[in-house]
DNA sequence: TCTCCCAGTGATATACTGTATCGTCTAGCT
DNA sequence: AGCTAGACGATACAGTATATCACTGGGAGA
């Protein structure tokens, strides 16, 4: 079962609606290869046969970030880009040279955080990392 | 020697004017106890005599922030506001309930990412970590 | 299979956040 | 006191995102 299929078959266990847009979205989203903006996603669908409105864009990769089959990344110029990723928690390294991502549980990190919230008796309730930096094949590629 | 007198004796250190405008935002920053936004302050100064220009107060925040006076956080609701922080490496956490914000120094971070970087063979060179909670005092009122 | 209803769509307008421009002013050096 | 470049501020502009609203088509129920 491909992403694009199991998403939609959780959309519609939850009453959405499969539509034709939203399946297009879903089987261009795939072709990237690092986080995209919504205006980015918007822009190449435009460049192909698919015309889908502005909101419709907006709309779909909100709901998919909302049940987590898309991910938020704060790519190095401020922007915020999306990223296709399983649903859990996880973190990100964005590589700077060609922006790939790529994820990794940080469940020491969740240790950390609690002894940290116990000292100063302040409860966590969700916490954001992400590291930048250069990315093995980059590294190659580089030197 | 306060807050604003260490910021104005470093910038003109290194060449930069201390005009007018710039020492009233300096003076306005330290009203506040949860971060805030650029257009927020804006907004905060064109309530009293203060008249400064929309650019002013970009130019002056970024300018702060590039000295590590100012620290960026990202606010629960997606824009990102200023702190006003100590230089140095440091990490947030910020509380949903009244918007404080507690600085941490998160040395154990360092070899965490440190041995996930050897793992993947990433090379980091700057992260970001933030946590959203709730702090001590709300935690008190809430109950 | 047909019908109907409403979630979803998309064109457009609008809000918001931040940057660029450019003539003017002033901090602070000489 | 005079000079000059850094800073200011009014305005225009760019980019990102949301609001509105008439319409369309997905899919459940007949």
């Amino acid at each position: 079962m491909s992403w694009s299929e199991q998403v939609l078959t959780e959309l519609s266990a939850e009453g959405h609606r499969l539509t034709g847009p939203r399946r297009q979205i879903l089987e261009y989203i795939l072709r990237y290869t690092a986080p995209f903006t919504a205006e980015e996603l918007l822009a190449d669908l435009h460049q192909t046969e698919v015309q889908v409105g502005r909101a419709t864009v907006y709309r779909t990769l909100e709901l998919l970030q909302q049940h987590e089959w898309l991910r938020l990344v704060h790519r190095p110029e401020g922007e915020h880009g999306y990223v296709v990723g399983e649903p859990g928690h996880q973190h990100h390294l964005v590589c700077r040279a060609c922006g790939k991502v790529t994820m990794f549980e940080g469940c020491e990190l969740e240790t950390l955080l609690g002894g940290l919230a116990e000292r100063l008796h302040f409860r966590i309730e969700s916490h954001w990392l992400e590291a930048l930096g250069v990315c093995r094949s980059c590294q190659v590629a580089g030197s």
